[in-house]
DNA sequence: GGCTACATGTAACAAGTTACATGATTTT
DNA sequence: AAAATCATGTAACTTGTTACATGTAGCC
């Protein structure tokens, strides 16, 4: 996609938290805290190379033995320059792509049963995230207490996904009772 | 990207809502209360051609002095078949990108004004998103009644648009006075 | 004995955006 | 006179996913 990539600055932000391998920005990402982001291997590996070659990060490699090398890298002052300037300029909006609604939209062509089964699934998943996100901030608060930056904002963006998660649960509530009563 | 693409499906619903141009796919897309889903021409144009080419649609070319040619796309019998079978099929979730949450989340690294600036880009678009969906919403009931199949489900769609909405604009009142108060 | 976690990487491929080309008509 | 809307399309390009390759260590 011509869209100009933001892996670059997710993988700077991730290395300004403190120094990592690429499989632990893969496992940060992977949090049910990080929703709003996402990077495969195939993106994170090839970036981490190059932020080496464009001086926005350092490479430190561990030998271990039997075991393969492990790669720490470490963000320097032009990497933190870069993210800051990134930080600065506002975001753009990416376009959303949401397979349930589209199916929902187009309800008309399959049965209500179908459609139920559709906001269900939705429903089943909002529970999980969300007990994903009530652990997942009490572990944060719990390691590094409440006054932390970091903290801070991630429990900002965290309280944007319990937000939204509420509310969508109370949408599925909504949506599972009007199709249930379009059935009879 | 190695993931199956939903373009298909996206276009052959819109065909299945009555016979269209390509131009006409694009411009329903773009509507606000279809928040959940965007093609782009590069992508609409070869895929009706596509469904020609295996049957899923018929084509009629409707010529026009001094003006090209207008091409309308009706779905056929099996075009209908196979978003019935998609519409089956359980829904995955799509990755999120949302770079204003990834701007907030690093938000150490830069002013608190700058993080504000952040949050209220925001709660302008919402606003301004809510206002085009209160008024799509009449528009849908005042063309087709509320009783119509199609506008059912356009307003379950709706409906979720509007409480992700309102849930966000919550979520930008809380969240620009606790940076606010961090600020003092 | 098999599964999961740890750890790095790449190649092949698919998907999707943008910019361009073309040109009439309607609105501002 | 300029800008937007209507209308079709493609080529170049970037982005991103997936599958694969490789191997150890620890757990059930």
């Amino acid at each position: 996609m011509a869209r100009e990539s933001r892996t670059k600055y997710a993988v700077l932000g991730m290395l300004n938290q403190g120094p990592k391998c690429g499989y632990e920005i893969k496992k940060e990402l992977e949090k049910s805290s990080m929703f709003f982001w996402n990077e495969s291997y195939g993106q994170i590996y090839p970036m981490l190379k190059k932020l080496v070659a464009n001086g926005l990060s350092t490479l430190e490699v561990i030998e271990r033995d039997e075991q393969p090398d492990m790669k720490v890298y470490t963000i320097t002052d032009d990497g933190r320059e870069e993210l800051e300037r990134w930080l600065r300029q506002p975001a753009e909006p990416h376009p959303i792509r949401n397979e349930m609604l589209l199916k929902l939209f187009f309800g008309a062509s399959t049965s209500i049963d179908m459609n139920i089964a559709h906001v269900e699934r939705l429903k089943d998943r909002l529970q999980r995230q969300q007990e994903n996100l009530d652990q997942e901030r009490e572990e944060l608060i719990d390691e590094f207490g409440e006054d932390d930056q970091m903290v801070f904002f991630g429990l900002l963006t965290s309280g944007y996904g319990q937000t939204v998660n509420d509310a969508l649960q109370k949408w599925c509530d909504e949506t599972l009772e009007k199709l249930r009563e379009m059935r009879s």
